[in-house]
RNA sequence: GGCCCCGUCGUCUAGCGGCCUAGGACGCCGCCCUCUCAAGGCGGUAGCGCGGGUUCAAAUCCCGUCGGGGCUACCA
């Protein structure tokens, strides 16, 4: 074993002693059954929605219980980094309702909250690991360890740094001075139990219940090369420290962390730590043809935050629909009190559910379906604000007739439209009835009349326009739309046009379709009556007016 | 390759040995309503991966197998 002088020579002078840090973040004082939670993502690229999937879990068992729910920034990989990523967080954590508990943000007695800046700590515990001999100065380079690594796949013996593979787990002290004289660069690995080769490991998942593994048998790294500026930990023992300093009762994380916690045993028991709870998370799949896979940041757009954030699905809907995959209790349960009702681990589904957008539309068309106007134009706006500004301006310009648009066939029926499933939806359904969205259709030749002869049309248009009288009953409304497609010697009904095709123009509904296309500019659109009153006579006038 | 997790309609799921001829929701299809599109109403389609056990009885328990996913980094 090294001798401690030559050990402590590798540290700061000043480094204190882990007893320090034990006093420094003491136990929490919290009400029985209190849980405190973490949600450490990683300023490696965008917010992924399972990220958002498992810090809503974190916050939501942390919240109900009167604990903490604290987000951690794992940032120990300085290579990976992506500038703007806090950013990013940030807007995804306000959007979804996610923001810590205690973190950087909101600040709390255990920080601080990112991993580059506690630095001394982890090495406060590295170097006592080392003192100890449960941890060692390995000096191998990236090429021999492609070698051994090369060895053991050409003799099927499985891979890794452990028994007569780990060449420096047991050099002697000569060997170990000569390489630090020499200044190469090295890590620090941990010193797997010997007993590990071969044993079995039993431990409780919240979620799972009893699961068992292999025991860790590798000299895994724990702290990463002295060539760099910073020391940082690998995110095992970074785990370990931290969610012991900071007092976690309860680990929620994705399923690929399972095969590690054998690993996270050995070291809290070498650390002298007491062992948090499990939980892991089944991951979020996405469908692709003869299969499934777990959401892709690079190759999935539904994977990013910023997916569901840009398209303005509400965040209520977004919520409910996670909610609903994590338990599926809650997915039986109204909105309301799906997202008021806890969720149970131990309810939690094991196998990863598939992300289905449809679904999600759905859920969102519902929810925005109980929104009043005013509610609508509220979330509409800031999302709006920042994806789509022009409607912010039309918004503003015209905030009655917004109001009145959006109560068109929604306010007043027993079963209102469901055409908004997320925001970027308003400018296509919403849009026309605003002069400053609405492109007037000009040519009777547009295809979206359906191919009728154009001075038919055309006539037939200007004779409404001529003719028309906003009246207030729909039934009298729409005969002006009848009187006038019989004199134009349109079919009475869609059947009677089917039974003797040659003889008609088309039939009502053809003629129907001419005032809508002339007036909203679509084939599809609420209802007529509704749309020409709400957009006043003038206007319609106008419009008619335009082909 | 080794180890681990998982496997009920297309999707999310209910189901914890007989209440299952497998229930619900979304989707899809059809019909109704109808001036379009939605919405709504009604009806329908579709599943226990496979093979062995155990048992009077298995979607449910056991074994095997296949399939999917993960880990096996100085990434998290």
């Amino acid at each position: 074993m090294l001798d401690h002088a030559v050990i402590d020579s590798l540290f700061p002078a000043d480094l204190p002693e882990p007893e320090h840090w034990e006093r420094r973040y003491p136990a929490r004082e919290l009400p029985e059954g209190a849980e405190v939670t973490r949600f450490g993502p990683s300023p490696t690229g965008f917010v992924h929605i399972g990220g958002v999937y498992v810090a809503m879990i974190d916050k939501d068992v942390a919240a109900r219980s009167g604990g903490s729910y604290v987000v951690r920034v794992e940032d120990t990989d300085q290579s990976r980094e992506v500038g703007g990523a806090l950013e990013q967080f940030a807007r995804a954590f306000d959007y979804f309702r996610i923001q810590p508990t205690e973190g950087e943000g909101p600040g709390g007695d255990y920080g601080p909250y990112h991993q580059s800046a506690r630095e001394r700590i982890y090495l406060s515990y590295v170097r006592d690991l080392l003192r100890q001999g449960r941890a060692y100065l390995c000096f191998a380079t990236r090429d021999e360890l492609a070698d051994i690594t090369a060895r053991q796949q050409a003799s099927k013996v499985p891979p890794g740094y452990y028994g007569r593979w780990a060449i420096w787990r047991d050099a002697d002290e000569q060997r170990v001075r000569a390489a630090l004289a020499e200044g190469l660069p090295h890590v620090v690995r941990f010193r797997a139990p010997d007993d590990a080769t071969g044993a079995r490991v039993r431990f409780t998942d919240e979620i799972r219940g009893e699961l068992e593994h292999e025991a860790n048998r590798n000299d895994v790294v724990i702290l990463k090369s002295s060539d760099q500026p910073v020391r940082l930990p690998t995110y095992h023992f970074a785990h370990a420290v931290d969610d012991h300093l900071m007092r976690t009762t309860l680990v929620i994380r994705g399923e690929e962390w399972i095969s590690s916690v054998p690993l996270h045993l050995q070291l809290f028991a070498a650390l002298g730590f007491e062992v948090p709870r499990y939980a892991h998370i089944a991951p979020l799949m996405k469908q692709i043809s003869g299969g499934k896979r777990k959401l892709s940041k690079r190759k999935d757009p539904e994977a990013s935050v910023d997916f569901y954030i840009g398209a303005g699905y509400p965040a209520d809907a977004v919520l409910y629909y996670l909610r609903g995959l994590a338990n599926g209790r809650l997915a039986e349960l109204p909105l309301a009190q799906a997202l008021d009702e806890p969720i149970r681990l131990a309810e939690c589904g094991v196998a990863g559910p598939l992300v289905d957008l449809v679904k999600l539309e759905d859920i969102s068309a519902d929810h925005i379906a109980t929104l009043t106007g005013e509610q609508i134009v509220a979330a509409l706006r800031p999302w709006a604000a920042a994806h789509d500004p022009e409607i912010v301006t039309v918004l503003d310009a015209n905030p009655d007739l917004a109001l009145a648009a959006l109560a068109v066939e929604r306010v007043g029926v027993d079963n209102p439209r469901k055409d908004l499933r997320k925001w970027s939806d308003f400018r296509p359904a919403y849009g026309f009835f605003f002069t400053e969205l609405f492109e007037p259709v000009t040519d009777p030749a547009d295809e979206r009349f359906g191919g009728l002869d154009p001075q038919l049309v055309r006539s037939f248009l200007t004779d409404f326009a001529d003719g028309y009288q906003p009246l207030a009953d729909g039934g009298e409304w729409f005969d002006q739309i009848r009187q006038l497609a019989t004199k134009y010697n349109f079919a009475p009904s869609p059947k009677e046009h089917k039974k003797n095709p040659g003889t008609y123009p088309g039939s009502i509904r053809e003629a129907a379709t001419m005032v809508r296309v002339a007036l909203t500019g679509s084939t599809r659109s609420p209802d007529l009556h509704a749309v020409a009153t709400t957009l006043g006579t003038d206007e319609v006038r106008r419009r008619l007016r335009a082909v």
